[in-house]
DNA sequence: GTCTATACACTGATAGAC
DNA sequence: GTCTATCAGTGTATAGAC
C-alpha cells in the first residue's frame, strides 16, 4: 500500500461528493468543507476542479482497458472470458465504488480528455462484442442479437457502484459467480 | 394527441437537455437559447428550474407505479409478469428516452418531491423482488440471490434509454422479446 | 409571450501573508 | 499547508415595458 498523499485524499473526497451530487452540483467549498480546510486551500494541491474528474475518470477507463486487453488475448473459451469480464468489473468497483459513478454520469464533463475517454470507451465495447460474437460464432453461445447481449451484460456491471456498497459483508467472489449465474445462464429453470 | 404547449415544449426541451449534460450543468440561459428566447421569458410559463425536474421525473416514476400495481395483482405466472415488466419498461422509455435520464441520473437534486420519489422507488423494487421470490417459491426461477436477479434486470431495464435512441428502426416488440430472452432464459446454450 | 434591465448570491480561481 | 481577501464571471429569478 502506498502512502496516501494529501492530494490522494482531495481527489478520494471529491469522488464521494461527485458520487452523491454529480461533478456539476459540487463546488470547491463543499469539497474544502468535507475536508475542513478552505477552498483556496485546495489549489496548493491540485491545478482545477477539471483535474480532479480526469484523475478519477481516466486512472479507472486505463484499468478496464489494460483488463480486456488481457483478456481478449488470452485462449480461453468464450464464457470463460465473459467470466473473466465480470470478475474485472467486480475487482475494480469494489476497489474504487466511488470513482466508477464519476465514471458513468460525469465523463461528458471532461474537457482535454474527453476524446480519450470516448476512444478507450469505444474499444473497450468492441472487444467485448467481437468476445460475444465469436462465442456466437463457436456456439457456444445462443444466436440472439449480440448488441442486446453486451448491452445487457455491461449495463449490469457497470451499475455495479450502485449496489456493491449496500452490501456490508460483501465477498466478491461470491458476487462474481451469482453474477456470471445470472447474466450467462438466466434465471429460468 | 394532445395539443403541445408553451410549458410542453418547455419541459421537453430541458428533458433533452438535462439527458446531454445533467441538471445541475444546464442553465435557464442554456435552456432558453435552446428555445430561441431569453431566460426570463422562461419564467412566464414555469414557475423555477426545479419545477421542471419535478414535472419532467414524477410523471415518469408513477407510470412505472400504475404499470406495477397492474402487474403484481394480475393472475399469471412469475415468467409472464416479468415479461410484463419487460414491457412496461420498453414502453415508457421509447417514449420519453430524455426523461427517463432525468429520472436515473438527477433524482437526487428533487427537493420538496424527493420523498415522495423516494417512496414510489423503494415501493416499485419490492414488488418486483416480491415477484422474483415468488418465482423462486414456485420453482419457476433457479433459486439463485434475488437481489442479484432484481439488481441485474432493473439496471439493464433502466438504462434502456441509453440505447434505444441508437436504434433509429425501433420496433418495440422486438426489443421487448430480445430482452426477455437474454434476461431470462440467459445467453449459454 | 417576449423583451431589457437588474438583483444579488454563488462560482472557480489567484495573490500574498503566515 | 492553510489562511484571508478578493475578483470576474455566471447562476436563478423578478419587475415592469411592449
Amino acid at each position: 500500500m502506498k502512502q496516501e498523499t494529501r492530494k490522494d485524499e482531495i481527489v478520494n473526497t471529491a469522488a464521494k461528493l461527485f458520487k452523491e451530487k454529480g461533478y456539476s452540483a459540487v463546488t470547491m467549498r463543499d469539497l474544502a468543507t468535507t475536508m475542513g480546510i478552505k477552498a483556496a486551500s485546495l489549489y496548493n494541491h491540485i491545478s482545477s476542479k477539471q483535474d480532479l474528474l480526469k484523475t478519477i475518470i481516466i486512472s479507472i477507463a486505463e484499468e478496464f482497458t489494460n483488463g480486456m486487453d488481457a483478456i481478449i488475448n488470452s485462449e480461453v473459451s468464450t464464457i470463460s472470458k465473459l467470466k473473466e469480464i465480470i470478475n474485472l468489473h467486480v475487482a475494480i468497483t469494489a476497489n474504487n465504488t466511488s470513482g466508477m459513478a464519476s465514471l458513468n454520469n460525469d465523463w461528458m464533463h471532461l474537457e482535454e480528455q474527453l476524446d480519450y475517454y470516448l476512444k478507450l470507451r469505444t474499444d473497450y465495447e468492441n472487444n467485448f462484442l467481437t468476445i460475444i460474437k465469436e462465442g456466437i460464432s463457436n456456439s457456444e453461445i445462443k444466436a440472439n442479437n449480440p448488441e442486446i447481449i453486451m448491452f445487457s451484460m455491461l449495463t449490469t456491471l457497470r451499475s455495479l457502484y450502485l449496489w456493491i456498497p449496500k452490501k456490508e459483508d460483501l465477498n466478491t467472489s461470491d458476487l462474481s459467480n451469482s453474477l456470471n449465474d445470472v447474466l450467462i445462464h438466466g434465471i429460468n429453470k
